[in-house]
DNA sequence: TAAAAATACTCCATAGGTATTTTAT
DNA sequence: ATAAAATACCTATGGAGTATTTTTA
């Protein structure tokens, strides 16, 4: 119901995790998302101290998803990939340039 | 994929949304979230802009859902329960005091 | 009037960058 | 020596509140 939607994490995590999840790599969700390593870090240290739950096994070569961490970054990506496709039917073009640096900041238009 | 993830519209401004769109009221949404009807309208502005598609018509006597809005909230409801529900599995009890300020539920509807 | 939303501020929290540190390769 | 992540520090953006305005029922 919408009584435990009221026990949702900050939305604003969801993004960087479901990048480090499906990357298994900070750095590289980093990379992807046009962030920092550092940043990605926090978000998703914020997120597993929300949760209570460690999503991520730290090593220093690399980082390595649990096993709620798994299952969660399937959750949240076929969540956030609902609601991408749903947008795609009425929404303004959101065609990003899929390539990088230069039109990384081209978001959609606004008028 | 994972390339129209990349169009997902600032995710913070989706709860505010959801609350709004299943209330169809701004006031309303401010109550449930403990927060007020000025940062509830600011959000969904904020999301309305970010897509370049109106959610919602507004009146001076209230607020309704355009179509895509409504189609759009539906998808997010879904989107947001589904993060909701993975997570009761294994996080550590969500700790939302339910007993703070029992949320009411009034439902008006309006045609 | 009352009710609902928009707006113009003001303020503060937090998100992000840079630089550095740590640890394992 | 390299690669990846954590941390400390600083800044700036944006999110939230209050107060006010507008409109219509």
């Amino acid at each position: 119901m919408d009584n435990f939607i009221k026990s949702l994490p900050p939305l604003a995590t969801l993004r960087p995790f479901e990048a480090a999840a499906r990357l298994e790599s900070f750095s590289r969700a980093a990379d992807e998302l046009h962030l920092t390593q550092a940043a990605i870090s926090r978000q998703i240290r914020a997120l597993e101290e929300d949760l209570g739950v460690m999503l991520f096994e730290r090593r220093n070569r690399g980082v390595f998803l649990t096993r709620e961490g798994r299952e969660f970054g399937r959750t949240v990506s076929q969540a956030l990939e609902s609601i991408a496709t749903g947008l795609r039917n009425y929404a303004a073009t959101p065609t990003i340039s899929a390539s990088c640096c230069s039109a990384s900041y081209a978001k959609r238009s606004i008028g």
